[in-house]
DNA sequence: AGGCGGTTGTGCACATACGCACATCACGAA
DNA sequence: TTCGTGATGTGCGTATGTGCACAACCGCCT
């Protein structure tokens, strides 16, 4: 059988440590009183006598001198840990991990990789995948998320910025079947489209609204792969203007309008909220979205 | 500051391991409140979140796992130093320390020796000095005094055996003033005596009530000294006949007699005085005094 | 010798921390 | 969907452990 508690353990270290339970009571902020009850309580689990008792104090025996070692080793672990743990919730070490849709990285990986350049030993991971990850078990740190306002779970979410959309095409799409004239002549044109109508993102119900299913002729889960596509000439599609700017070869056909615009939230964890590590990153986001030409 | 109780780290260590709070509850025999409880109150005293709450349970955060991997080495020490001190007390290890006067070394030493040879690993120590070395102190396991029986402390006192002493001369003594023809010629002799008349011996008292002062040539405080003056011939002096008989030209001039007999004492503190070792060591020292010549 | 400071040890009253019961929530299976 | 299981979280009454006051003891210094 183990050990009751372990706080008749560090009692007892520091009577060893001092040599007298007044003493001991005093570095421990309890009563002697208490001491000599967690001694003796300790005594009566071990079967063995830790202590001496006599007028001067407390001496330790073999056994007492052995916890004195044990203990003043487990005493310095604890110190350091609680160091280390407080310190880091003040200052920004370890990993970042970030977790959103792969669509937003051209955004997001400069306010990353700015972030690590500034905070040297900081590891940053960038998770995306096509499930969520979900914070509330501890996968990610902040989540940027995109659509409608995520509830529930012990989340604290904040709006952030507008993500800008607008309608492209490639040039070699233009040149075979020119560019829609007006919202009707939409439904002349073919479409790169997110695969299933569920799809929450405004610009597609919008457009869902306004075309025939027949129109929508290339449909993909991926957005790199429909952003491909559309490059290809495969359709016109919707594409963020901040990233289109940085792709060649492709022409806006349609300005971006508010009602396309998505909007994007900041997920945090609880629990993870309030550390200065996920503070500091929030604010590099939001320092750099104010760079963004999206608004 | 440091931690304000150890309990609290092990109760979020349970818990980093096992993943849930009642999973912890249940290893730490409490209720699953309580381990809430600590970890709220040792988050609250870091200010860090240690763990991310879900309704699966609970997960470590990073802060978190450095607390497993710190409490996780803590418990295995902890483990082992509650087996080694409950085996401490079951078996004979270590140190056993023996006090007593130098005198009953001859006695004495045969003993030890065979103790340690049955009981490998164990050191025996044993301790001769002018003062009396104190138990209380924890200065020695087991003490075997001579004289009245001692009081005080809390010492466990018990009696021994007898010391037989006889009064003997050298060869050299003998031959030239010859040997006392009764108690009343004792006066015309020369006598090797303790230092100061405050001996406690009983035959000291008695020789002191016969022979005059002057008659107490030579006086020493140590034990061998007196041995080593009678058997050079500086007079006629009293010895334990059991060591009289390992040494030689020694002449016994006169027999033991019941009121010379000293008793012995065996002492032990009474917080060791239960341990296997004072008692097996106790158990040896009774055997070996029924081989004793000395009642 | 005798008082004084510091120690251990103990009975009693109380506050803190515990266990209990219940509410709530999430996930999975039927 | 609905039910069931197993998890977390909370209010409340109680018991366990704590602090307090006092006693007894020892060593030291005057």
């Amino acid at each position: 059988m183990s050990i009751k508690t372990w706080d008749e353990i560090r009692t007892a270290y520091q009577v060893a440590r001092l040599g007298t339970v007044s003493g001991a009571a005093d570095v421990l902020g309890v009563h002697h009183a208490t001491v000599i009850r967690h001694i003796d309580a300790l005594e009566g689990q071990l079967g063995v006598k830790l202590f001496q008792r006599h007028a001067r104090g407390y001496t330790a025996t073999e056994a007492g001198t052995d916890l004195l070692q044990v203990a003043q080793a487990t005493d310095d672990q604890f110190i350091q840990l609680a160091g280390r743990i407080r310190g880091r919730g003040a200052s920004v070490t370890g990993e970042l991990v970030v977790t959103s849709i792969a669509m937003l990285s051209p955004l997001l990986n400069p306010v990353m990789i700015r972030f690590q350049r500034d905070h040297p030993g900081l590891i940053v991971r960038f998770l995306t995948d096509d499930r969520v990850f979900r914070l509330e078990y501890g996968e990610a740190h902040v989540a940027i998320r995109a659509g409608a306002a995520p509830e529930g779970g012990d989340n604290v979410v904040q709006p952030f910025v507008h993500d800008r959309f607008a309608l492209y095409g490639s040039k070699d799409y233009l040149a075979l079947n020119g560019a829609p004239e007006s919202d009707e002549d939409l439904a002349n044109h073919k479409f790169v489209v997110a695969d299933g109508m569920d799809s929450k993102a405004p610009f597609f119900r919008w457009l869902f609204d306004r075309v025939p299913q027949a129109s929508l002729s290339f449909r993909a889960t991926d957005g790199r792969v429909m952003r491909d596509a559309i490059q290809m000439g495969a359709g016109l599609g919707f594409l963020s203007s901040y990233e289109a700017r940085l792709l060649p070869d492709l022409v806006q056909v349609m300005p971006p309008r508010p009602e396309w615009r998505a909007q994007l939230w900041l997920v945090t964890h609880v629990d993870l909220h309030r550390t200065m590590k996920v503070q500091s990153f929030l604010a590099y986001l939001k320092d750099a979205a104010k760079s963004w030409p999206l608004e």
